[in-house]
RNA sequence: GCGCUCGUAGCUCAACCGGAUAGAGCAACGGCCUUCUAAGCCGUAGGUUACAGGUUCGAUUCCUGUCGGGCGCGCCA
């Protein structure tokens, strides 16, 4: 295992010269190079901190370039342009770079300070089938989630489904109407169709409606056959889920519901608390705290509700305990907050006033990791043709049944099983993929032409190149691979260059909540296999050279499909 | 009205605390399979980064303003 990754390596050797070079404290701003011509890496610090110092960029360049110590790292330091120090880290230097981290389990990604991380994700409403909404937040968390794990943290996925409120009183009162008429397990297996005929029978029959009404008093009240009703409800919902799941191949069980119900109880609590700590007010019947960070339309302090005129309580009060928990019970360091970008005031407010009412330590970090919406090819929220919302079951079905017809045409020779194999993680992964792959804030547009067209930066290249590499080890067969790894060819040190950033990459998606990051230094470590399998022809080669790349095309493999793991994305043998 | 967010090639998207000539893919055009899967590789073309100022040695990035889109703003979540 590497003890440190490259950036850190690099940061380290040139903080050490710059204040050997008579600039103290300056951070050297190492980056990838922005051209190949320009080497490797770059280090740009020289241009601000000559500046502060009031001294000629170049000469502080040529300074730093004296003290620098790379011996083993870089062949070569040029400074060029105003005071770019350009680094060319040598063949040597990247080969042993590789062969540890062929070495390695993790790959040579160094683990961090361990924390404790909640990740906060899917959460859909049990109370309907679950569609295209829930989508992103399941993706985006489940690939977060994998990668914190990855990197050595404890990780506590919590769905925080809903399951209280009004509508399951509904629920299971038509739920004891059907269970009457022996009719519960058909009616229940379309949960979509069983919320729209409760729904009808809500808005039709007074009588069913004073029922409905009724069940939510003895549901928030515990009696005891009201629970049951509705925990053999909720029983059946999260099944519906856990098949998505499964298709989906996320990784939440049962054991990571904490549901909205689970913080029932604590609720007045959490209001009794606000209120003693002079933090609420009554406002037109409502319990409120005002919040002078936020401003409402009149340049108020913003109301943030916590309890309704008639004694309900609100999303911000269940969001509230939910902190207290994590916090409290959880001992979190983190707590990440995978939901839709439209309830970004509600996070400021949430977080603020959990910090202002001591329910959050100032070190344990709050994050609304927040995204955009799904967008059809027409440019609006993604719906079907009459303006449905999309079940999500059924558009995964139609990703492997897309990608089933795709591998057919492509690749007859398979045989059936295989195919549908095939088809499974590739349409499953070009969904994943096509999400993950833009930056998450951003409103994106759902192509099934683009994400299967299986051409640039889809899952399917991945995979596909996770493909020619176990096809090289279907042919090698015997060959040695235990030699290890040397760097002569520009390809060869294209690719190891790539396979070098790996633990940087993974430490930055992580750091930053960011899956994009991942998934483009993966396309472009793709494509970095793909210049090299093209310019350097591994089982054409002999001796010590053919080891050498098998070795390299090996660490390239297992780069990709931990890559891809992380991201909850099958990688594939052949396709 | 206030707040958040976005505006980059014809289309879909990148651009890592401000760095060099703004990069990919698709679509267009031209090459490369008797050689490890051509679902690939190489090349050509394509840009006033919405607009106008400002800060800076340097701005897609930071600040101000304008225009345009999306979203949110007291009892839904």
């Amino acid at each position: 295992m590497n003890d440190s990754t490259l950036l850190q390596l690099l940061n380290a050797r040139f903080a050490a010269a710059f204040t050997a070079a008579g600039a103290p404290g300056a951070n050297p701003v190492i980056q990838p190079a922005a051209r190949p011509e320009f080497g490797d890496y770059q280090a740009n610090g020289a241009m601000g901190a000559a500046k502060q110092l009031k001294k000629n960029p170049r000469e502080l360049a040529q300074a730093v370039i004296d003290h620098v110590d790379v011996s083993g790292i870089a062949d070569t330091l040029e400074i060029a342009g105003p005071g770019f120090i350009n680094i060319k880290l040598s063949d040597a230097f990247l080969a042993s770079r590789a062969n540890a981290a062929l070495a390695d389990a993790k790959l040579g990604v160094p683990l961090p300070a361990k924390q404790t991380v909640v990740v906060d994700y899917s959460s859909p409403n049990l109370a309907k089938e679950m569609h295209v909404g829930h989508l992103r937040s399941t993706i985006i968390g489940d690939a977060l989630a994998r990668l914190l794990a990855f990197l050595g943290h404890d990780v506590v996925r919590q769905n925080h489904v809903g399951d209280w409120g009004t509508q399951f009183g509904m629920l299971t009162a038509y739920l004891v109407e059907q269970d009457r008429a022996g009719n519960t397990a058909i009616a229940l297996d379309d949960l979509e169709n069983f919320y729209r005929a409760a729904k009808v029978r809500f808005d039709a029959d007074p009588a069913f409606a004073d029922t409905a009404r009724e069940y939510v008093v003895k549901l928030q009240g515990g009696d005891a056959q009201v629970r049951a009703l509705w925990q053999q409800f909720l029983d059946v919902s999260l099944s519906h889920c856990e098949a998505i799941y499964r298709k989906l191949g996320v990784q939440l069980t049962r054991a990571d519901v904490r549901g909205e119900s689970a913080y029932n109880d604590d609720l007045p609590r959490v209001v009794a608390d606000l209120r003693q700590q002079g933090l609420l007010v009554e406002d037109q019947g409502a319990q409120v705290v005002f919040l002078d960070e936020f401003k409402n339309k009149e340049g108020e302090p913003a109301a943030y509700i916590v309890q309704k005129q008639d004694g309900g309580y609100l999303y911000s009060t269940s969001d509230l305990a939910t902190l207290r928990y994590r916090s409290g019970t959880l001992h979190c360091n983190r707590s990440l907050y995978v939901v839709d970008a439209r309830q970004g005031l509600h996070f400021q407010q949430l977080f603020t006033l959990g910090r202002k009412a001591g329910y959050v330590p100032a070190d344990m970090q709050l994050e609304h990791v927040a995204f955009g919406t799904m967008m059809g090819e027409d440019g609006r929220p993604f719906k079907t043709r009459s303006g449905d919302t999309v079940k999500l079951v059924e558009l995964l079905d139609e990703a492997v049944s897309r990608a089933h017809a795709l591998v057919s045409e492509k690749n007859p020779d398979l045989d059936e099983a295989t195919r549908q194999q095939v088809a499974q993680a590739v349409g499953i992964g070009a969904v994943k993929y096509a999400d993950l792959s833009k930056h998450r804030t951003s409103d994106y547009v759902f192509s099934w032409d683009s994400m299967l067209s299986f051409e640039g930066n889809t899952a399917p290249y991945l995979q596909y190149a996770c493909t020619r590499i176990a096809g090289v080890f279907r042919k090698a067969g015997e060959l040695a691979v235990d030699a290890p790894i040397a760097i002569t060819e520009p390809a060869e040190h294209a690719l190891a260059l790539e396979l070098a950033r790996f633990a940087d990459v993974v430490n930055a998606t992580a750091a930053e909540a960011l899956p994009h990051f991942l998934c483009g230094y993966l396309y472009q470590l793709a494509t970095q296999f793909m210049r090299f399998y093209e310019a350097c022809p591994i089982l054409k080669s002999e001796g010590t050279v053919l080891a050498s790349r098998l070795q390299l095309a090996k660490l390239t493999g297992k780069t990709l499909e931990t890559g891809l793991g992380l991201l909850g994305i099958e990688a594939l043998e052949a396709m």
